[in-house]
Order: C-alpha cells, then sequence, then structure tokens
DNA sequence: ACGTCAGTTGAGACGAGGTATCATGTGATA
DNA sequence: TATCACATGATACCTCGTCTCAACTGACGT
C-alpha cells in the first residue's frame, strides 16, 4: 500500500523532482501484486511514454525502490524491494511467481568464497528456479487430464 | 586444448551432425582464453552465419559444453565449461575477468532455503560481482597516472 | 564409391527490449 | 509568478536473438 510516501520522499531528498509521470508509475508499481515487465506497466500507463517507464524505473532501481529480477530464460521483471532489505529470489517457472527470502547463512557462505579467492565483492545475485508449492500441489492432488 | 575430442564426440553421441561450422565454433571456444560474447565469437569467424553461431552456441549450452554468465549490468558471456561441475561466478567488473568456484556449503545453503520454503527446486545462479585481486593490486601498489 | 535425405546452414527479415535525440513542457526555488 | 534546469514524449535507432526458407551436406545404407 503505503510505498508511495516513502519512495516520493526519497525521490525528493535524492535531488530528483517529483512530477506527475514519475508518481503515476509510483502508483502503479505499489498496486502491482506480483513482479512485472517495463511492458505491462507500460500498458498500465497510456499517457506516459515508453522511454520515460524505461528511465522511472531505472532510477528507482538506483534508489532501490524496485529491483530487478532475472528470469531464467534471460528475460527480467521487476518488483518493489521491501525496504532495502538484501534478498534472494525463489522463482517459479509454472505460474512465474516470485517468493524473496534471506538468509544470513546464504550470504556469509558468499562472503566467505569472495574472500577465499581474495575478492573484493560488491554485490551478488543468487535466485533459485523451480516450482513453487502451490503448483507442485496443483498437478499432484486431484488427477488432472494428461 | 583438448575441449575438441570430447566435445565433438558428445555432439555426435546425442545425435547430432558434426559439421565444419561446428567444428569451427568449438575450435573458437578452445582457443578462447576467457569468457566471450557472440559477437565476439562471430567476429573471428566471418565465413560462419551470425544465426549458426547462435544456434551452437544454444546447443553447446544444452550439452553443458559451454556455460552461460550473467554480467551485473544485464549482458551475457560464454565459456567453455569445467566438464559439467557445477559451479558460481567471481566476476570482475573492471578487467572483466571471470573465475569459477565452487562450494558444497553455498549449494546446501541454497537447498535448505527451497526446502524452508517448500520449493521443489529445478536450478539456481549465484553469481558475485566486484574487483578481482590482480585490479585491487593494481590500483594499490605503484601509483599509476590518473 | 555413391545416392539419399533429414539435419544443418546462411542470408536476411523480423521482433523484443532498451537507449539516444531533441524540441517542448513543468516542478521547485527565489 | 517568472525562471530555468530538469524531465518528458515521440520517434529513430541499436543490440541481441529468433524465424523463415531455399540450398547444402554429413552420416548412413547399399
Amino acid at each position: 500500500m503505503s510505498a508511495l510516501p516513502s519512495s516520493s520522499e526519497r525521490l525528493e531528498d535524492t535531488g530528483y523532482r517529483l512530477t506527475a509521470p514519475r508518481r503515476a508509475v509510483l502508483e502503479a508499481i505499489a498496486g502491482a501484486n506480483r513482479p512485472f515487465t517495463i511492458e505491462e506497466l507500460s500498458e498500465r500507463l497510456p499517457n506516459i511514454g515508453r522511454a520515460t517507464v524505461f528511465r522511472t524505473i531505472k532510477l528507482l532501481q538506483e534508489l532501490d525502490i524496485v529491483c530487478r529480477v532475472p528470469l531464467e530464460d534471460g528475460g527480467v521483471r521487476y518488483e518493489r524491494s521491501r525496504s532495502g532489505v538484501h534478498h534472494h529470489h525463489l522463482i517459479c517457472s509454472e505460474c512465474g511467481s516470485v517468493t524473496e527470502f534471506s538468509d544470513p547463512a546464504l550470504d556469509a557462505a558468499i562472503e566467505q568464497n569472495a574472500a577465499t579467492a581474495d575478492f573484493q565483492i560488491d554485490g551478488h545475485s543468487a535466485e533459485l528456479y523451480g516450482r513453487c508449492a502451490a503448483c507442485q500441489r496443483a498437478s499432484q492432488g486431484p488427477a488432472p487430464a494428461p
């Protein structure tokens, strides 16, 4: 719901203008109940230029207001990020749902590997692909037609 | 060096034809000393159609002869895969080098998270971005001209 | 050795996703 | 409320990858 107030403040605090198109994009994002593509967003906002949608999403990524979800096939979706908390994704290849999780043990393992290789780590990504619980249940329960 | 014999055998064993263009792509890959883009590969093989290079790389990915390296900016490179062993990447954002590592603890942490979420995992990716040891040394040691 | 033919190729059209350009519009400040 | 840097929209353009289809060619059987 209220992803808007803090987001718009963050825009202004960083010296960016809070314009009508940006407000519209923020509202559309706040209203999205699942990760979205730029194209989907753009369709929902027919009065706003495609380029502006791209520019705004790029900006919001830099401000950690939205985050990029890389898909297995090379495609990309975006989602509102939960208050800048670092997390990873469980991506269902059947229904496309994306679940977040964070795990200190996983991050620690990653940092351990970087340290061993004398690698100065800036960032990392970890995505898990497979089938979510709901999709597993759907194909197990009532025998579906083959 | 000898990535060729086993790779071409693997092609034939799987029922694919070992054609001249495929052989040329395999040789170019064997001769690459760092992860490459399709475009780079295509430039090195001016007699081979771009579409064929794409098709061949796709095929070699399926056969686990090359693997995809997703970059931080959304771009992609490819590299010969080490004998099908599952691994992750340390990707230097300064010099572009890619180092592989594998870590059972990391994979275990990933599987643990999937299990907790009742998620049936098919595959996962984990990439670490930052600066490699060499690039860190280069900017610390002898003061370079700005 | 050679014919056969399904698998493969190359050229180029096409499409998705994203960026660059530039004249015009507009939010925040004085 | 005037100003002007910042932001926008339309559109051209670029990159990366796939599709189409006629022509070609490896692998196999004879």
